[in-house]
DNA sequence: CGTTACGTTGACTCCCGTCAAGATCCGTGG
DNA sequence: CCACGGATCTTGACGGGAGTCAACGTAACG
């Protein structure tokens, strides 16, 4: 079985990729061991759902590797994405008992899980855990506010290029390299997620795209290789001010 | 001056309106005491600034009374409200010096403010103002995260409706009256306001609230009071669930 | 190949923003 | 008391940006 081998890649906490960007990452070894004692791995295909809204929330987890992404839906089926959970991220909230959104994995995903009670417990009783849980929601908080500014304010335009701006410096950070002209990257999702991400429908998307191609802001190769000639004119078309101020 | 004589008036914690629901609810009655040691009260009317984007972030505080509002406006002056501020929740971040949105005070308010360093160390100590910190925080980003979806997928008429069913609660809850049909009360911001929470220009809002009061919604005296005669009815315009489901 | 998912493009519609002109309310002062 | 000015709100005309519906390409994969 998948999950479990999976599952064993990443068994010891002090070599786990994210040992020091995730919930546990201020722990001291021993609140390690006990978190160690409750703790277990699942997998998750590109795909599949993880939660849905207004199920019973059994677990707590933290994203090891993969994506997945927070989204709700209306009545009627207009679906907005709410967050993008990538490595460290933290899922779930210690005392609610209900799945307040959608999870779903869009790349294939790995969580570190903790059963929620015997979690809930350890944030009362290791301040570690609660402090850093605080200041990752107080994180989380300042990204959903930029997000609340660019799905109020931005035409589609901004938006797409917000999107093309943070993907391309996240890829770049992440791979080392450095967030200069010419950068270039895979867009890791597909059209129809950078809608839902932004509050537009895909052929808004789609037709965006080919206006920043026609002028010059990118260049695609396929649909999903993006390279940026020059970033500055690309920032210039954000609606932000031109120097820093990035989105995360 | 009124800033010391306000103050007076609320200079005791066991006897704070917000006792039982700010960032000290939780605490004992030592932690009080140190609390009490490092805060001052501030008062600000309606319209004043209280912090802005940038600015050094000198102090943390609990709104005691009156409103607030965070905001940000992009360069060109497109505004979007990210927050709004009521007794008891909290203005700043632990852990970041510089303050991240505009706060604006929207009625007059008086604040419980903490020099931000020694409130720093107090969250350190004191895993109760720790704890209550994390939930007020994860209440707020499901704020934040409703409110994108409003931003990002709901129509004019939808955002309204909305707007006017939070409020409408709100304010019956504060008062104590029941929610039922028939339920009026008067809006506390302005058109404009009101447009800048719901991405909405002021003439959008205008002919949304006059198309509401045409099918008979709401009816409307004078600009700001309101009353929904058929609250069934203002919900079947939400887009949400018609039952329960709260934003806040 | 054919099938299927994904992406692009076009034609059209309509919601909402923009610009402009009135209407209403309210505090001030003659 | 009324006149005046300013802020706030409403309404109209108009245009544009984004959604909708539909058709067509394109790539991946059996």
């Amino acid at each position: 079985m998948t999950i479990i081998r999976k599952g064993q890649e990443f068994s010891s906490c002090s070599e786990c990729n994210i040992r020091y960007r995730a919930v546990c990452s201020t722990c001291d070894h021993d609140e390690l061991r006990r978190l160690e004692d409750i703790k277990y791995y699942r997998s998750f295909e590109a795909g599949q759902p993880i939660m849905f809204e207004g199920d019973e929330m059994h677990f707590v987890a933290s994203v090891v590797t993969g994506a997945a992404r927070l989204s709700r839906t209306l009545p009627d089926g207009r679906l907005q994405m709410l967050g993008l959970l990538l490595p460290s991220d933290f899922i779930g909230r210690p005392g609610r008992d209900k799945v307040a959104y959608d999870v779903e994995a869009i790349q294939d995903v790995t969580l570190c899980c903790f059963r929620r009670k015997p979690f809930e417990q350890m944030v009362e009783t290791t301040p570690h855990i609660g402090q850093r849980l605080l200041a990752m929601s107080l994180d989380e908080l300042d990204v959903a506010r930029e997000w609340m500014m660019l799905l109020g304010r931005k035409t589609a335009r901004e938006k797409i290029t917000c999107l093309l701006a943070l993907i391309g410096q996240r890829i770049a950070t992440l791979h080392l390299q450095p967030v200069t002209d010419g950068l270039s990257f895979e867009m890791p999702i597909s059209r129809e997620a950078m809608g839902e991400y932004l509050g537009l429908t895909i052929e808004t998307v789609s037709r965006q795209m080919t206006a920043l191609r026609k002028d010059g802001i990118i260049e695609v190769k396929g649909s999903r290789s993006i390279t940026i000639p020059d970033l500055a004119d690309l920032m210039a078309e954000t609606g932000d001010d031109t120097d820093g101020g990035m989105l995360i």
